[in-house]
DNA sequence: ACCATTATTGTCAAAAGTGACAATTAATGG
DNA sequence: CCATTAATTGTCACTTTTGACAATAATGGT
């Protein structure tokens, strides 16, 4: 009886165009504005769908978490494949769902602004945790002689220096920094297959 | 004759609120309310000092390049002393100086928005690449027998460790995960003492 | 004491952003 | 065709932020 609901689809969108302003002028300067003009859409059709400013936030936060955990399975799923340090890697940096640097953008947008909001920067924090479980375990599995500490501490730096891609990416660096970044994760994966 | 002029003192007083706010709020975030409370003065002096929005943005940037030039020819001096891969991480991963958050997340605040502003963006990715010379040139110092491509690697990938450091201080992380990417800046480091 | 210059504050108008509600349009089932 | 529900838009009031100017206070030299 009723008209079809698109509040799934519509949100989707919507939080989409959130997630582009977000990454492109900081959380606070996502207006209202900026975004339903980004999704193509009236103003007012934000408040319908989201709710007023800090649900926004909530919804955006929400979102960008589920996303990264998303990714994080995902890529766990490609790993599993992975033989070797080279292996891993390459899956890593040439993963192209991963390669939207909007989600780590807006990751850190959100996490500057968390120390009000308990909630969110507990999320944010596990997201980033389970990230690194993904990437520590998977080493684990490759190199099960290494040291679980040594093995924590490669889990580091490679997602370092996997986020440090996406967070310079609004000063378009030169192209070498990508592959100079990789070539870093791939030295310090390797570090684990030559125990000392 | 005429009044002594505060202009020097009190635009770094008020220049090291605004970092203060940019680094707690974000660019946008950081209203002339919050920096002039932060700075203890009243709202019409940033006027006064700084100049409007965009000339303050200007100064705030030209005072975070500037101040994380001088740091990293601080650090610079500092590497002089280095004898080995240890010495370095060490080095880095304890001046005090160096410790503060505040510049790097204004760092990356401000580089979120200088998609706009070519000549912010410039002078930011400058900095990063002098920061970036620092350690390669320390490291080929160290180890001159590294092939350059993997010297400048290495480089990246501890800048890397660096910097996340700093950029996940607003989510409070696991004290662990500070001496995790020191480790992995120092496990990096040292693939550079024992070529393959 | 007076002058020149600067610091400091007060105040107001304009602009931007947000919240909330009413009104209209559109689609679906009966 | 009608009723129901949701999508969509229009609009107004309120708050926040910013820009700009005037007015006052303070300081150092003459």
């Amino acid at each position: 009886m009723p008209r079809p609901s698109l509040k799934d689809q519509r949100s989707e969108e919507i939080l989409d165009a959130y997630l582009t302003c977000v990454a492109r002028f900081g959380l606070e300067g996502a207006t209202q504005e900026r975004i339903a003009a980004e999704a193509g859409v009236k103003r007012p059709l934000l408040r319908h769908y989201l709710g007023n400013r800090d649900q926004m936030v909530a919804a955006l936060n929400a979102h960008v978490v589920e996303t990264f955990n998303e990714l994080t399975d995902t890529l766990a799923v490609a790993l599993a494949g992975a033989l070797n340090a080279d292996d891993m890697v390459e899956l890593l940096f040439t993963e192209d769902a991963v390669n939207d640097p909007r989600l780590l953008l807006a990751w850190q947008g959100l996490s500057v602004s968390s120390g009000e909001n308990p909630e969110m920067r507990a999320d944010l924090l596990d997201s980033l945790e389970q990230f690194l479980k993904v990437l520590s375990d998977t080493l684990h599995r490759i190199v099960p002689a290494a040291a679980p500490a040594k093995t924590r501490a490669v889990a580091q730096g490679i997602s370092s220096c996997f986020v440090t891609l996406d967070s310079l990416s609004p000063l378009s660096p030169p192209a070498e920094w990508r592959r100079e970044l990789k070539q870093a994760a791939l030295l310090l994966a390797r570090t684990l297959e030559v125990p000392a």
